[in-house]
RNA sequence: GGACCAGUAGCGUAGCGGUUUAACGCGCAUGCCUGUCACGCAUGAGAUCGCGGGUUCGAAUCCCGUCUGGUCCGCCA
């Protein structure tokens, strides 16, 4: 280490310090050599200070100084003194005081740096960003959410262990299960021909670690998985990860409601009020088309089903005659949008699945609708008044299957809600959706498949309509089918619009677990090991596991959850800083007893 | 797997209705400058216009392909 060690902070500098000498230790933040006198600032994690050198009063140190460039790693020693008369600077925490430099010593110079550290607000390729990963996290941003999602996973951590919460390790190399998302394969030296497929979560063991009687569980758990990316989805993911015993899905609401009121308090000086607010799945999508709606803003969706059914216009009413659904929305105030505009929306619709997009514009005189003629005055005014229509409005309408209307509509809803900017900032609004279906019928398979988790409970009442569902007349996938009316003990936790966390009461009697994988057609598999543990006694036990990326960067107001990860990989998987993924020595690979077939067309070495 | 957007000195951009020494700001280098704080002033270096092919007398610019990054759909909790 340096002579110059420190023995203070840069950013904790001020008044209360003039007349000390202290030694700081830091990155050259900014340089100003004026050719007299060269103004240093000096950035430590906790903040900037001004160093200024006099080539009067310390020709040594001031020659040092002048080779001092951007992002020097320096030791300063020098006296804290009051600005001189009209030199503070306001903009700058410790802009009431410098330290007059006496000794200086470079630590370590630095190369140009390929983009500047000191500007927050820079533009740079986020390409860029990542291959130089480490001075991109130098930069004060990416440091506050470095420090936020510290401050948030420690408070997590001072919740649950005063709540009885032991926090349990889990292992990284488990075993492959068919169903759900693609594993990561790692193969075995010792057992050629064999692989170990990394967690997806650690669903099973914390399950099995209640019938250890552990009771209560939580993990901050690495999970992964090999599917595609987006914006808030990365191969790697952090997960608080719990699970309880012997509770109700109420107990596992009021502990994670404390939990996130707790954080929110700790780091955001955020008060949340309890309890959050809850949705039925039914609910939320009838009006907000979506399982995860934001309710920071309204645009709700309006079933208009029966007003359209007798009306002259074929493709609603036939839609509706063929057990499907007409549904609007009323975008307020965008009578006055183009024909472009309109047809962006369209096409968006289309996207998203709808056939189209029908849209009637509310004027003081009337409705005016490439779709008015079929209408009678009358049906016109009642639609008008069920979309609560006013001169200005636009109203937007989807007829479809129930699924394809909400998914088209609750989209649509949210790119209005953006782009007309009914989405207030600065708000945290959670709520829960509950009742979730048991099953999903998957129409191209032919079968049910699990909704959520196959290790979720059915709601006891309707426990029974897994046996029903073997002796009914109705059609698989149709609304009279038991599985599908069955619901389950399954929740969602959103916030603004995401999906944060989910969890659920779990199956833990054999019988009701072997008998819904027998639904599902289903090899219980890797869960093979839980049956035979529920066996020997398996306490009632239920859990929920938020996802930390997606909350930290909604709370640090970050674009996408790789500016709250310190090392996150791009839309491809990789690893720009490091380059991983990356050929190995064909030697690893002999040992692994693997043989790598390159599809056609790959880059060969 | 599919759609769309972007790729021009270290960084951010302009040029893209074809022909110029490829322009501007920041950064960098050198010199000057003793109260600056995005210091200032002057001079200078720095670009095979992502890569490959094609059209043309002539391509950063038009066409095709490809790679990389991003957003979305599919996929995925």
């Amino acid at each position: 280490m340096p002579d110059l060690r420190r023995d203070h902070h840069c950013g904790e500098l001020g008044t209360p310090q003039i007349g000390q000498t202290v030694t700081l230790n830091g990155w050259a933040h900014r340089v100003r050599d004026l050719g007299g006198l060269i103004f240093i600032e000096l950035r430590d994690r906790s903040g900037v200070v001004q160093v200024a050198f006099n080539p009067q009063e310390t020709p040594e140190a001031h020659a040092l100084a002048a080779q001092v460039r951007s992002e020097y790693v320096l030791g300063v020693r020098g006296v804290v003194r009051r600005r001189p008369e009209g030199t503070v600077n306001p903009n700058l925490k410790t802009g009431e005081v410098e330290v007059a430099g006496e000794a200086l010593e470079i630590l370590n110079p630095a190369k140009p740096l390929p983009f500047p550290i000191a500007d927050e607000e820079i533009h740079v390729e986020e390409s860029t960003r990542l291959r130089y990963r480490y001075l991109d996290l130098r930069r004060a941003p990416m440091q506050r959410l470095l420090e936020l999602r510290h401050q948030v996973t420690s408070a997590v951590r001072e919740f649950l262990n005063g709540e009885g919460f032991w926090e349990i390790e889990t292992p990284l190399l488990m075993k492959s299960t068919p169903e759900g998302a693609r594993d990561y394969l790692v193969p075995s030296r010792v057992n050629p021909g064999e692989f170990y497929a990394l967690p997806q979560s650690p669903q099973l063991l914390k399950q099995t670690l209640m019938v250890s009687g552990v009771e209560r569980y939580y993990q901050l758990a690495r999970c992964l998985r090999d599917e595609d990316l987006r914006a808030d989805r990365q191969p790697e993911h952090t997960q608080v990860d719990m699970e309880m015993s012997f509770v109700t899905r109420d107990d596992i609401f009021d502990v994670t409601e404390r939990l996130w009121q707790h954080v929110f308090r700790k780091t955001l000086g955020v008060e949340l009020a309890l309890p959050f607010p809850r949705l039925t799945y039914a609910e939320a999508m009838a009006r907000y088309g979506s399982d995860k709606p934001d309710l920071r803003f309204g645009l709700e969706l309006v079933d208009v089903s029966s007003l359209v059914a007798e009306t002259e216009f074929k493709v609603f009413a036939a839609t509706v005659a063929a057990g499907g659904q007409v549904k609007g929305i009323n975008a307020k105030g965008c009578g006055s949008f183009s024909r472009k505009e309109i047809d962006d929306l369209v096409e968006m619709s289309k996207e998203y699945g709808a056939k189209g997009l029908a849209y009637v514009i509310v004027e003081a005189g009337g409705l005016r609708s490439p779709i008015a003629k079929f209408f009678r005055e009358e049906q016109l005014a009642a639609l008008a008044a069920a979309m609560n229509a006013e001169p200005g409005d636009l109203l937007l309408f989807v007829a479809d299957q129930p699924e394809v209307v909400a998914n088209a509509l609750g989209r649509l809803r949210v790119h209005l809600g953006r782009q007309l900017g009914l989405i207030p900032s600065g708000e945290f609004c959670f709520l829960w959706v509950v009742d979730f279906p048991l099953f999903e019928y998957k129409p191209e398979e032919g079968r049910y498949t699990f909704m959520h988790n196959p290790v979720s409970a059915p709601h006891p009442e309707h426990l029974p309509l897994l046996e029903a569902g073997w002796h009914t007349d109705a059609a698989p996938g149709s609304p009279a089918h038991p599985w599908t009316q069955a619901l389950s003990l399954q929740y969602d936790l959103v916030l603004n619009g995401s999906e944060v966390a989910s969890g659920s009461i779990r199956n833990h009697r054999a019988e009701v677990q072997k008998q819904i994988f027998a639904i599902l057609g289903m090899d219980p598999g890797l869960a093979g090991f839980l049956l035979e543990a529920f066996e020997y006694g398996a306490p009632p036990h239920g859990g929920i596991a938020p996802g930390l990326d997606r909350i930290v960067a909604i709370m640090g107001g970050a674009d996408s959850i790789r500016d709250v990860i310190a090392f996150p990989k791009t839309a491809s998987a990789t690893d720009l800083m490091m380059g991983a993924p990356s050929p190995v020595d064909p030697k690893q690979l002999q040992e692994l007893h693997i043989r790598v077939v390159p599809p056609p067309g790959a880059k060969q070495d």
